[in-house]
DNA sequence: TTGTAAGCGTTATCAT
DNA sequence: ATGATAACGCTTACAA
């Protein structure tokens, strides 16, 4: 039952009385082959079910054709919209033959070099991009193919695609503002988030109290972590201590407690509270209302930062262009959550 | 800055004045080095930042210590709940020092087969198995290593691990039956995933129809898509046709459309209309109420199923014991959407 | 058009 | 304890 045994090119050669080489040659279709060769070499490699060993032939210095998709999470728990990332990235590389791989663990700088240097991986995707990020810096440094779902500070010539959240946030403000809202909460992402500097954390509540100032709005954030009860405590915390007329929520579960909150309370969407969403539409979507949202395409940041290192890595060094870099721009979906405050 | 010569080896001999054979013994911590010796080359390579070339190491017939999620999506939209399967493999994979790869395309058999050829991976896991499964047969027939999430109709002696969906029916009917419901309704997996005779979405089906059919209930099945209107729409069909007083949904969407509707016809939860789900709790978590359900750990079939495959890999072929077969039994977990019929 | 042979970077089997 | 050296399976000059 188990033929462990692959056939090697040697076996093909000798099957047709060849030269590995002029086998080598027809397999990769060089010049100089016959016409007749090729065919029976063609041939008789689906006969003996022949494929050449990867390794042996990265052995010559090819590229590996795979990248790699770091995702560090630290905790257990992924956010659900974060995979439709994965699923993008997932999908660009297939479609341009790469191996996809995904890492969850958090790596160290040497297992980052590692997987360079021993020749795993080409390039790789970082997401959960930090304002400093040292992989970023790593990376950039040697030289190495890379690009960031999310963008550092300061991201020199390194490729990426983010999300405009301070635009995001500033449509959401300024929609809220014409309708006449004066007081505004939102529900920010997780205080170790912040913390840690983690780009669209520190850039949706930088941008949050920057945008508000400017309209001359009273506005409260509270951060939530991602899960379910927290969520809700921050909404109730929010309507608690600041009464906002309107809520801008930064995550799923957010968005979700939000409904939650106003339902438990009595509190009817949108005449009593208006509330907006930043998240991922699929995710949205679950929601009754689904809220008026600035919709984050993951999936497709993911596919077009997969497609970003394998341009990098595809292109000969020498012909190398300026790394893109791509802020995608918000768009405000509006539903029925937002209206005029209640006078 | 772009120091594309990565150090070989031979550099790390030549470094020290040690020959290759004596760098690999103790880079690879075999027995017959010096213990000064050891230590003067581990140092060396982290100072020349040398790291072996996979490729060279699997030359010599070494496993590659890699496998493969094979994940097909026919549509380009994958549910959320399925990319915790991706989660829970990917940490598994991780967790046993494993490269893991995520395949979304639908691969021929030759590609299939060409991945264990070439030496990329030692190993996959199906997922969106079949009753009949090619895949399954396949690599059974070639005595390669896999694992399922999900079964074949006949496994034969195959590892997989599945979650017990007849199980899951037959405790979710029975529950309602004993609260007194007599019309039930299920809002089945797309007709497309029965018509493939995809596992679950098949057992789900049959099993569904048996067990009212032995508690003597009236049963209704109306299959949707995964999508918010088909399921939506669904549901009211649901309704309209045969008047349930419970509704089993096998999809997160159908559950949220449950609520959705019954909250759109002014139907109150559980006191009209009783809901058990089907499906993965982070997602359920989501709707308000947050039903009463069967809770699907994706994350751990996923974890599990990367397990199995792995155990294959790792242990050696004259000691392969037989591979393991696990279905996960399902619970109840009540909350407040099932109560006793309106009399 | 085809064949010969020299690598590619390791590991493994011998000697020493 | 260490060192030559032959694989491993393939690509690619260079010859024929």
């Amino acid at each position: 039952m188990a033929r462990d045994v692959r056939p090697t090119i040697v076996d093909v050669a000798e099957y047709l009385g060849l030269s590995i080489a002029t086998v080598s040659r027809a397999i990769n279709d060089r010049p100089g082959v016959a016409a007749s060769t090729r065919a029976r070499v063609h041939e008789a490699v689906t006969e003996l079910g022949f494929s050449p060993q990867i390794s042996a032939r990265r052995l010559q210095g090819r590229r590996a054709r795979s990248i790699s998709l770091l995702f560090p999470t630290e905790s257990a728990t992924v956010e659900a919209y974060d995979l439709d990332f994965v699923v993008g990235a997932a999908q660009a590389t297939g479609e341009r033959d790469f191996f996809f791989n995904l890492h969850l663990e958090q790596l160290g700088p040497e297992d980052l070099l590692t997987m360079y240097r021993s020749g795993l991986v080409d390039g790789v995707v970082l997401m959960q991009v930090g304002l400093r990020d040292w992989r970023a810096e790593l990376l950039a440094e040697h030289g190495l193919p890379f690009a960031m779902i999310g963008r550092t500070e300061d991201p020199g010539g390194a490729a990426y695609i983010d999300f405009d959240f301070d635009g995001a946030i500033t449509l959401a403000v300024e929609h809220l503002a014409s309708l006449g809202h004066r007081r505004v909460g939102m529900v920010g992402r997780p205080p170790r988030q912040v913390r840690a500097q983690l780009g669209s954390a520190v850039r949706l509540e930088t941008a949050f109290h920057h945008v508000c100032a400017s309209a001359g709005l009273a506005a409260t954030n509270v951060g939530s972590d991602l899960d379910r009860t927290s969520s809700y405590h921050a909404v109730e915390r929010l309507l608690d201590d600041s009464a906002p007329t309107a809520i801008v929520t930064t995550h799923a579960q957010a968005a979700a407690a939000a409904v939650r909150v106003a339902r438990a309370r009595g509190i009817s969407i949108p005449e009593e509270l208006s509330i907006v969403a930043i998240g991922v539409d699929r995710v949205l979507e679950f929601l009754d209302p689904a809220p008026s949202a600035l919709v984050f395409p993951a999936a497709d940041l993911g596919y077009r930062a997969a497609g970003l290192v394998i341009d990098l890595v595809d292109t000969d060094v020498a012909t190398s262009p300026t790394p893109q870099q791509l802020l995608l721009p918000a768009e405000l979906t509006l539903r029925n959550t937002t209206a005029n405050p209640p006078q």
